[in-house]
RNA sequence: GCUCCGUUCGUCUAGGGGUUAGGACGCAUCCCUUUCACGGAUGAAACACGGGUUCGAUUCCCGUACGGAGUACCA
């Protein structure tokens, strides 16, 4: 395939939502596939909308997950400026065009003259209620007013919009590449507007325009703009443009509400929004953002988003599972990228964490389990650096987020101050209590303890006395721990070292009394 | 309402005129294990419906139902 240029164009309206990450993502893997460049355009037309910072947190949001621009506002770029706000006389120039060609015209029409227009129509139950070509004729526009008024309308600064002059009678076709065929009847469609009266463009204009001038090869966005792609293929048109090629993305579905055991609690139906995730418990955004919890706060690793979004709504027709970005890189294509919608379901992003989290070394963790500790304020100078990655190493098979390696673990750190009861109750007696007041004496006077030869002398010492491994690990488990669940209990004796185990076994003896 | 789009296990999906309809998540059971987790094994679980076309349709065509998106001087 050809290199393309492709690009992804948000509005800095507030953070970067799960289901334009995804766009983004699949827009990054097309470029870098073909050798292409990705371009980041900020959409910031509407003055009203725009929030200050969101420019920033979706580029940082998008750096966080591996997604690094060729062309953006930051980096700039052979047909910089990049944000719409900034080529406003761009626009200005090009809409001309339009007028001049008959394409587009002048409309005075005030809201209230809009919205009356709205109301009659309605009760004339027309079908169509909308500005277009059998409307206008009734409006106050550069169609319907003499020239010389609407001259003097244009000198005396009364306020207009540029409005798209539909066509009659065409039926407006074009090839989507998820989609195939789509066709409209230019009949159904209104004459947008493309010029507001802040002389600001509307999305349809700049989209066409910036597309054409930036040399973009491939439209890939959402599919809530499909029902617009018609304006903006007849825009090309009466450009004179050739249109790029159109992919529009299935969009991503807000999940069922389920129990603990995957049961459904209820069924929805939907666009993801930041509302359901929120009521859900899962992030909406890839990094915290006015106090919504993003992805990364959240334990997510940057590597599980994306390859968790790249399979949702797209497959590479084997049973791979994990890819890499540079796997997905390779393997994308637009042609297998399917036609509905998908719901996010989060425990599938959970097990990709998972698994990505088990890929990392307990040295490429450690600064996760440092940083949540110290969040946490639990104390942890009493290890060393080794000591920690062996904890992350022991921990890193049964956790989920990189938070668990500790909160799976608190005993690492602190000393129990309970014992599972239940273990108390079945297991704790006199001869397995024995047993382990002989196993404290016996660390107490090694000079070279190590985890491994401490159970292997417990192992020794049961079978002496009769006992069954199953009588008496648990017990020193559950004295050592407090627990009764966790890793091999020589790695963790090694990590607690010949001291912390004595006193821990000291404390149990001391603390557990024998249930009758 | 109108326009456009869609529909394979609960979910993400593979497949495609003749298949025991495949995989993954989740769920259940068993094995491993001191335990939890990991891992392994097994299981329950799907072609929305109705008409065509055809020797044969889940696959192609047409309807219906259901779902979604759009319908702003928002993107």
């Amino acid at each position: 395939m050809k290199p393309v240029r492709v690009r992804f164009a948000p509005s800095p309206t507030g953070g970067l939502h799960i289901g334009g990450v995804r766009t983004a993502l699949y827009n990054y893997l097309l470029a870098k596939q073909t050798g292409g460049t990705f371009i980041i355009r900020i959409e910031d037309t509407d003055q009203t909308r725009y929030v200050e910072g969101a420019e920033e947190y979706i580029i940082e949001a998008l750096r966080w997950l591996g997604i690094e621009a060729d062309e953006s506002p930051e980096k700039g770029g052979k047909h910089a400026p990049y944000r719409q706000s900034e080529r406003k006389p761009i626009y200005q120039e090009y809409v001309k065009k339009l007028i001049e060609n008959g394409s587009a015209y002048y409309a005075f029409d005030t809201e209230e003259e809009l919205e009356a227009m709205r109301q009659r129509l309605e009760a004339a139950k027309a079908k169509n209620t909308s500005y277009n070509i059998v409307s206008r004729m009734q409006m106050k526009n550069s169609l319907t007013l003499p020239a010389d008024e609407v001259e003097k309308h244009l000198q005396s600064g009364h306020p207009y919009v540029i409005r798209l002059k539909v066509p009659a009678k065409q039926t407006i076709r074009f090839k989507d590449l998820i989609r195939g065929w789509v066709a409209v009847e230019s009949t159904t469609l209104d004459d947008k507007v493309l010029l507001k009266s802040d002389g600001m463009p509307t999305y349809h204009l700049a989209n066409v325009v910036d597309d054409h001038l930036m040399e973009i090869t491939h439209v890939i966005r959402g599919e809530e703009w499909l029902p617009s792609a018609p304006f903006h293929v007849l825009l090309y048109q009466m450009f004179g443009w050739e249109h790029p090629e159109f992919a529009h993305l299935p969009l991503i579905l807000k999940p069922d509400l389920k129990d603990s055991k995957g049961r459904i609690i209820q069924e929805n139906h939907g666009k993801l929004s930041k509302r359901d995730a929120e009521a859900m418990g899962f992030p909406i955004f890839p990094l915290t953002w006015q106090g919504s919890i993003g992805y990364r706060e959240a334990g997510y690793l940057p590597e599980a988003i994306i390859n968790f979004l790249a399979l949702l709504g797209w497959n590479p027709g084997t049973n791979q599972e994990i890819f890499s970005m540079q796997e997905l890189i390779q393997l994308f294509s637009v042609e297998r990228i399917g036609k509905s919608g998908s719901k996010f379901e989060i425990e599938k992003a959970k097990w990709f964490n998972q698994q990505y989290l088990r890929m990392k070394s307990g040295k490429e963790l450690l600064p996760y389990l440092i940083n949540g500790l110290q969040k946490a304020h639990i104390p942890y100078t009493q290890y060393t650096e080794e000591q920690l990655i062996a904890i992350c190493e022991v921990m890193k098979e049964r956790a989920t987020f990189p938070d668990d390696i500790w909160q799976e673990a608190r005993y690492f750190f602190e000393k129990p101050t309970s014992y599972d009861e239940t273990i108390i109750k079945q297991k704790w007696n006199q001869q397995t209590c024995q047993i382990i007041a002989w196993l404290k004496e016996k660390f107490a006077q090694e000079n070279d303890f190590s985890g491994q030869k401490a159970k292997e002398a417990l192992h020794q010492e049961a079978e002496k006395k009769g006992l069954k491994m199953g009588q008496v690990m648990p017990v020193l488990r559950v004295a050592l721990t407090g627990t009764s669940a966790g890793p091999d209990l020589a790695a963790i004796m090694q990590i607690l070292g010949k001291n912390e185990v004595v006193e821990r076994l000291e404390n149990a003896l001391k603390s557990i009394a024998i249930p009758q």
